[in-house]
DNA sequence: TCTGGGGTCCTAGGACCC
DNA sequence: TCTGGGGTCCTAGGACCC
């Protein structure tokens, strides 16, 4: 493969794919009788009573308020009458991984992002904006046509605005932001559109006066370099629609988890000790299948007050031994299993993976 | 309102080595 | 008896993404 570096004044045309509530669409796909009601992926709702979140809904359901990452109690108080779906992970990923093989085709460089979202360098491909928009009407109808679900597309110089651009239509958007506008389009958004500007990056900078993003590209840097540090730098780039980063398609995972939420919050200890042998047994199922060895162990504890610890331990050399997994996630949760307090999540994760063929160079 | 599950990356401190 | 600077690895916590 060769290696040319990009120089910074290349001019880029990236689009970004977003499929409009993309669980929800291959539900209501699956099942034409949901058509026009409020249909809810989640957690089960148990009449109220049930843990866990709303993973997506659509655009009914959010007419009652309902919107992903909300209690599903919560939800179910809102929409009573919503269908509510537990999510179907293997239909989702089939039909995902469908639409990221078309898409690819399509692109010099792509890289998918989650099941439902995708950048696709399409420099070469189009000489223009105008062409660059009519690939995305194309794609858009092929994927229709295909799949009967219907996505936004963002059209930008870099990744940081055309993923903005997919979210500022939807559904079945399409937004083109030319070079020259890139400054015009950001600065009137909330601070909290900018990639990696959660909710307490927005709450701090909000306190400092800086709500839209054009607040945040006039300030001062040093000022946000001494609250944020390196990354201080990062966000006023960010706000004057600058980002470097290339369209790459990720390599092999760098952790393998499995994490569970009590039905009831337990002090229980022979439970949570059987359930971290029952979350070893799968992940130990998983790198076996990927051909994987490992070196740490972690275990997360999170208490019913929702403090979360974790606690991890990485191993003299490469193994993927059940027993090594078992036997070191049980020792490293014995430090919280005191007191009587009250658990409500356990997990366990591996890291520092190599491959087995890999291990033996390595060892 | 009471907060899932799967990940990634960053930071900061301590251990250890030269 | 007092003690630098750099590099790497490990650990815990936290913010963020979908």
């Amino acid at each position: 493969m060769s290696v040319r570096p990009r120089k910074v004044t290349d001019r880029r045309i990236i689009l970004h794919v977003d499929m409009d509530q993309f669980f929800a669409a291959v539900e209501e796909r699956e099942h034409p009788e949901f058509k026009g009601r409020p249909v809810i992926v989640g957690a089960d709702p148990k009449g109220g009573e049930g843990r866990g979140v709303v993973s997506t809904c659509n655009y009914e359901a959010r007419k009652f308020g309902v919107h992903s990452g909300m209690p599903i109690s919560r939800a179910w108080k809102r929409c009573p009458d919503a269908i509510y779906v537990r999510p179907n992970f293997k239909l989702y990923i089939e039909t995902s991984t469908r639409i990221m093989k078309l898409l690819r085709r399509h692109a010099d460089e792509f890289e998918r992002w989650g099941l439902d979202e995708a950048f696709l360098d399409i420099t070469s491909k189009v000489r223009n904006l105008k062409k660059a928009r009519r690939l995305a009407e194309e794609l858009k109808l092929k994927i229709y046509r295909s799949e009967k679900i219907t996505c936004s597309i963002g059209i930008g110089p870099n990744k940081l605005v055309a993923k903005i651009a997919s979210d500022y239509k939807k559904p079945d958007g399409l937004t083109v932001v030319g070079e020259s506008s890139v400054k015009r389009f950001l600065a009137p958004l909330p601070v909290r559109r900018l990639l990696w500007v959660g909710k307490k990056t927005e709450r701090r900078l909000n306190e400092m006066g800086i709500k839209t993003i054009g607040d945040l590209a006039a300030f001062d840097v040093s000022a946000l370099v001494e609250r944020f540090g390196a990354m201080g730098t990062q966000y006023h780039l960010f706000a004057q629609g600058i980002d470097e980063s290339e369209v790459a398609e990720r390599g092999e995972a760098k952790s393998v988890s499995r994490e569970t939420t009590f039905e009831k919050d337990t002090n229980d200890y022979d439970l949570v000790l059987a359930t971290i042998n029952e979350l070893s047994q799968e992940i130990h199922k998983e790198i076996v299948e990927d051909r994987k060895v490992f070196r740490t162990v972690t275990v997360k504890i999170r208490y019913e007050n929702f403090e979360t610890h974790t606690h991890g331990k990485t191993l003299p050399s490469f193994t993927n031994r059940l027993q090594d997994i078992q036997k070191t996630a049980r020792e490293l949760a014995q430090n919280y299993l005191r007191g009587d307090r009250m658990i409500r999540l356990v997990g366990v994760r591996l890291s520092t993976l190599a491959s087995s063929k890999e291990q033996r160079t390595l060892a």
